[in-house]
Formats: structure tokens, sequence, C-alpha cells
DNA sequence: CGCATGATGCCTACGCATCATGCGGTGCAGTAGT
């Protein structure tokens, strides 16, 4: 195909969406793709990916895959294009009821957009159908997925590198994420089969987020630290923690202080996920005590204030987790509050359904013997999760050599968490120093830098004023300390 | 693994030490059964 001359992809911007201007980053991202190149974009949230793969098939033709991780975001994003008068668009994904899911099968020839997982997408007799379609171009949202799931915990998210190069000759393939670690791109460019890709990377500081790292003794001082900021200061917020109870523990206690908060993770009813996370959108709730369930996908610009109950396992979950702050260029706050033992909690939590290499040559052992893979799954007692996991592996590389990248998965996820705590015990700007992690440096020294350089939160987070605690407050205050043995 | 919580042991009433147990993230698909 022809480049595409400027004015063309302005005419056509403004026939799609009715917009005069692209946003920054978003050109060249159209271009690459139309111009039938593999491409990489790392663009912030908030930055107008979606019409980044909305816009090319409009000059290209025919069906655009889009290859989404969470069936929330599909029903999001069909949603908003269906409100925009898209009608030929679909999300294949088991949301569908057989019946509806036929109905999409028997027409995926007609659609402009079509959604899926990479575990439908992998299924054979899907692939085959989606094979036959007139593919303009192939879209992985979130592709950082790869990176951060593909390995341990979705393996078919790795099983696209083989369905693509089933392909033979192949559409153009465009990634979209927010995660500029060397490693993500580096995972998403070889898993996605990609030749001479384009990159667009956008460096990952966000100058408007101040960066604050506070270090304590103990969960209990952590939990006053953040009963006391958030008496004190509004948010909007969410407050990352590392286990469901503890979500629902410093909501409750939040809560007890008439702050409008919820807990969000993956143990609550999908209902209930779907209600906290509009409440928080529209307002109605100002702070979510949540796991790393939340956020990928939320849309909301105002968040003020991102507050980690613990070191989170890697910079690039660290980066991700903060920069959903201060989409609308506001001046934020991402609070991290560590203990010494944060480290061994997180390595428990990243390693411990991870299989050890005993126990992939246990289970390729009891295969070669012709057992079930189930069979083996539960005598080795492996979850569901891990079993896939072991199964792909032993599938791609054979017994010995998947037993050894066991182990090259866990030393890295160890590295990743020893960096952490060495940001977190280290000295010396805190923005400079999480860059660093990703090979960046700050570009520029903002006014409200970090906790090292220095910031003035009262500068820019609202005060809470007394009118919101006059209600009879105090002696649930006074009850809450007594519980929790703090104030005198 | 390491921490929090609850149970037990001491030995006779309470509080402390010690031991045992539980807990710890992320999602898809597809099926059984309400």
């Amino acid at each position: 195909m022809n480049e595409m001359i400027q004015q063309d992809l302005t005419a056509l911007l403004k026939r799609v969406t009715g917009f005069d201007a692209f946003r920054e980053g978003q050109e060249e991202v159209v271009r690459s793709v139309i111009n039938g190149h593999d491409t990489i974009a790392v663009l912030p949230t908030g930055a107008g990916k979606s019409l980044c793969y909305q816009l090319p098939v409009h000059a290209m033709g025919g069906t655009v895959l889009i290859v989404s991780p969470l069936l929330s975001l599909m029903e999001d994003q069909v949603a908003q294009l269906k409100m925009n008068g898209e009608k030929r668009v679909a999300a294949l994904n088991s949301f569908l009821a057989p019946k509806e899911r036929s109905a999409v099968l028997a027409n995926l020839g007609k659609y402009r957009y079509l959604f899926t997982s990479p575990e439908m997408l992998v299924q054979p007799h899907i692939s085959d159908r989606i094979k036959q379609l007139e593919l303009a171009y192939i879209v992985a949202d979130e592709a950082h997925c790869i990176s951060q799931w593909g390995f341990d915990f979705r393996p078919d998210y790795l099983r696209m590198r083989e369905w693509l190069g089933s392909l033979g000759e192949r559409p153009p393939v465009l990634a979209l994420t927010a995660t500029a670690s060397e490693k993500a791109i580096q995972d998403i460019a070889d898993y996605l089969l990609m030749k001479q890709q384009k990159l667009f990377i956008h460096p990952p500081d966000r100058p408007n987020i101040a960066m604050e790292l506070v270090r304590q003794e103990s969960r209990e001082e952590k939990t006053k630290w953040i009963l006391n900021a958030l008496t004190g200061w509004k948010g909007p917020g969410i407050i990352y923690v590392q286990s469901r109870k503890r979500a629902e523990e410093l909501a409750e206690l939040l809560r007890l202080r008439n702050i409008r908060v919820a807990a969000f993770h993956a143990g609550m009813e999908g209902e209930d996920r779907i209600l906290v996370q509009q409440q928080f959108l529209t307002g109605e709730l100002e702070w979510i005590c949540a796991t790393n369930a939340f956020g990928m996908g939320i849309n909301k610009p105002d968040i003020r204030w991102i507050i980690h109950d613990q070191l989170p396992p890697s910079a690039a979950q660290y980066i991700q987790e903060i920069g959903r702050a201060g989409r609308d260029g506001g001046q934020s706050l991402a609070t991290l509050l560590y203990t010494e033992t944060d480290a061994d909690k997180a390595a428990f939590i990243a390693l411990d359904d991870l299989p050890e290499p005993e126990t992939v040559r246990f289970i390729g052992k009891c295969i070669s013997e012709g057992m079930e893979l189930k069979e083996a799954g539960d005598r080795a007692g492996l979850s569901d999760t891990a079993l896939r996991v072991v199964s792909y592996w032993l599938g791609r590389l054979g017994t010995d050599k998947a037993a050894i990248q066991m182990e090259e998965l866990a030393a890295g996820k160890r590295k990743e968490i020893f960096s952490m705590v060495r940001f977190a015990e280290g000295g010396g700007c805190i923005r400079s120093r999480i860059l660093a992690l990703f090979g960046y440096a700050p570009a520029t020294r903002p006014v409200h830098c970090c906790s090292d350089c220095g910031f003035v939160a009262d500068q820019f987070l609202s005060a809470r004023t007394t009118v919101d605690n006059a209600s009879g407050l105090l002696g649930w205050k006074e009850r809450i300390d007594g519980l929790l043995g703090v104030g005198e």
C-alpha cells in the first residue's frame, strides 16, 4: 500500500470520528498500521489508544480482530462503538449464549470489529473460522498481558505465537499497551511474531504524579497511616493491597470513618465488581481498596492518589498501577508504604503457584507413561492453572527444557522483586530510581517530584472538610483507635 | 516462607510463653445444576 499522506489521514479522522486533529502519538501509529507494518505502540493510559486500532480499518476495509484480556473490556468497547453508531461489531466470548455464538460465528465476515480472548482464539474450531476472514490487521489490546500473564497464568497468550505462525502470509499486527518495560516489549514482539516492527514508545514518566515512599515497621503502622491520610485528604483514589482479606478489612475501617469506599477483588461476584467500578467512575465512591484485579480499562480521568499498601512485585506493575492517576493532567500523588517483610510476601504470592522443576519432570514422566494429564496433575497436587501452564511448556519444549524454563521464570520473578527491594530501601530521587529500572531518566524535575526531592501535598490534594466528619463520627474514631490499640 | 490468629500449657487465676494452624493475585472457558 502506498504511504498515506497527512491530509488523507486527517480527512479520515474527521469523517469517522468528527475530530479535527489527532492527539499526540496517534497519527503515526495509525499510519504505520495502514502502511502494513507490525506496530508496537506504548501510549500512556488515556492517550486515546482505542482510536489507534479503530481508525485504520476504515481506510483498509475488511475485518479487524482485536484480542482483549478481559470480557468486561470487550463489552465496554463493543458498547462504546455501538453508541457511536457502529453496527458491524461483535465480541466472540463466553458471555454469549450458544445461539448467539452460532449467529456470530455464522456471520464473522460481516463484522468490521471482532473482539475475542486469546483462549477463544486459539481453539482450533474458532481459529479455523477466523483464518478464513479478510483480516485488515490484528490488534493485541493491553499487550503487556502477554508478558505479565502468558508465562505462568494464561498460556494461551503465548499460543498466539503459533496461531499467528499458522496464518502464513498474515496481516499486520498492532500491539497497544501503556507498559514500556524492555521485557514487555521484547515479549510482545516475540510472541506476536513481529517482523521489522515499528516502535512508538512514549516514555513512562508522568511528571504530574508526585511519588512518595514511606518506610514503616508493621502492618498496624500502615493502617494508621492510611486512616490518617484519608481522613485528612480527599481522593478520588485507589489503595492497592496484597490480599482480598486486607482489601475488605481496610475498606471496612475507612467506611467507619465515613469515607465512601468499597473493596474490589476477584473473589467478589461479577455484579458487585461492575457496581463498584461504576460507582467509582461516577464519583459515588471516592476510594477503592483493591487487589491487582482492579484497574485495567478503568477510564477515570481525575484519580488523584494511588496508595500501595505493600511493595509491588515488579517495576512494570508499579508503574502500570500508579499510571492510573492523573490522566486529566492534574497534579496527583503515588504513595508506596513499605516494610521490610513485604518482599517475602510478594515472593510467596508470585512463586507459590509456579510449578517446581521436579513437578514438571514428574508430570512429563507420567504423560510419557500414558497417564491422563488431569490425573498426573492431581497426583502432583497442581492447581488447574498450574497444570495448564505445565502442559503448555511441556508441549512446546519437552520435559527437560520445560523444567529449566520454570526455574528461569522463578529466578526472573525473584530478581524483579529484589530490584524493587533495592528501590524501596535505597536513597535518592524516587522518580529517577523507578524510571531507571526501565532504562529511562526523567526529562525534567517537576515542582512536586517525590518525597526525596520534595513536594507539597497541600498545594494539590484537597483537605477533607470538617463538615464531612461532623456527624457523630468522633465516637467511631475513638472506638476504632481503641480496637487498633492506637490513640491514647 | 513469615506473619497473624487461635489453642494449649502452665497449674489454679491470670497472664504469659509456646505450639499449631491458616493464610496469601491476576481470567478465560465450559459445564453442571439452580
